[in-house]
DNA sequence: CGCATATATGAACACTTTCTCATATGTTTC
DNA sequence: GAAACATATGAGAAAGTGTTCATATATGCG
C-alpha cells in the first residue's frame, strides 16, 4: 500500500530571497516556491492520508461494492449477500472481513446467522457521491 | 459470477411469493428470499459498480491521495506536485495520468507546463468526506 | 539549430490482492 | 453427543499494482 519513496520532508530553513539558491526540495527544481511550501504546511496527516487510502483500496472492488449496494438498503445475512452477488459464501465472507476491518460494515449476530449492513452514513455518502461522478 | 460446485439446492416450495420459480440462484439455500430478490432487482449497474471500483482503486493510494489533497486548495504543475508529495517526477506523471484518466484531475496547458486541478467538486467532496470518516 | 527544461511513457521487478479449496468455529436440532 | 448448518479463516496460485530506470516528446531560450 504505501511503500512510498523516500520521505523526503522539507522547509529548507536555510532558503532566502532570490537567486540561485538550491531549491530542492526533493529531486526537482522548484518552479512555485509559495505554493509548494503552503502545500506543504497544509498537507493532511500522512496516517490519515494511508489509512483513507487503505478505505478506498477496500471500496475499490465491484463485488464489493454490490455489497456495499445491496447494504445501503437493507441488512442482509452472509448466505443472501453470497446469492446477491453471485459469488461463494466463502467469497463474500472473505470481502465482508475487509469491509469490515475499515468499519465500512458492521453486523449483529443473530444465533447462527449474522447479519450486515452498513457502519455510518459517511459510507452511504460515499457510494452515492461516487455514483454520481460515474453518472456524469 | 462461476457458480461451481455442488448443487444442494433443498428449496423450500413451503414459502410463499409472488412464484420467481428461481429458488436458487447460486450455490447456497436461499435464507431471506424476497429480501434477496428486492436487492437483485434493484442492484445498481453492474457497469457502473465496475467504473466506480476503479475510481476507488485510483484514490486508494497514498501518494495519490497527497496529490488530491493538495490540488483540492489550489492547481499545481507536475514538478511542484513533485516536490510536495516527495517522489520523483516520473512516479508523479505515472500518478496523474492515472488520475487523469479516470477523470479525478484535469489539467491545463501553459509553454511546457502543465497545471492540474480536480476535475469536479465530486472528488472534493470524496476526499473530504472519505477523511471524516477517517477521524471518527 | 542545439541544449536545457518540463512532462509523458514503456519495461521490469518487488510487493499486494483475489480467488478457490480445505478446514475451523460456533449454533441449532435431534 | 452427533449431525447439519451458517459463517470465518488460512494457504497458495494467478493476476494486478507502484516504483524506478531509461527514454521519448515538446516547448523555450540563446
Amino acid at each position: 500500500m504505501t511503500a512510498s519513496g523516500d520521505g523526503g520532508s522539507a522547509t529548507d530553513p536555510s532558503r532566502s530571497g532570490p537567486g540561485d539558491a538550491t531549491d530542492e526540495l526533493c529531486d526537482v527544481h522548484l518552479v512555485h516556491e509559495d505554493a509548494v511550501h503552503e502545500a506543504l504546511r497544509e498537507q493532511e496527516d500522512p496516517e490519515h492520508l494511508t489509512y483513507l487510502a487503505d478505505t478506498f483500496q477496500i471500496l475499490a472492488n465491484p463485488t464489493r461494492l454490490q455489497i456495499v449496494d445491496a447494504l445501503s438498503k437493507r441488512e442482509l445475512c452472509v448466505c443472501d449477500l453470497a446469492a446477491v452477488v453471485g459469488v461463494s459464501q466463502s467469497a463474500v465472507s472473505h470481502h465482508l472481513r475487509q469491509l469490515r476491518q475499515m468499519k465500512i460494515v458492521r453486523y449483529r449476530k443473530d444465533g447462527r446467522m449474522a447479519y450486515y449492513r452498513l457502519d455510518d452514513e459517511h459510507i452511504a455518502s460515499l457510494f452515492a457521491i461516487g455514483l454520481q461522478h460515474v453518472r456524469e
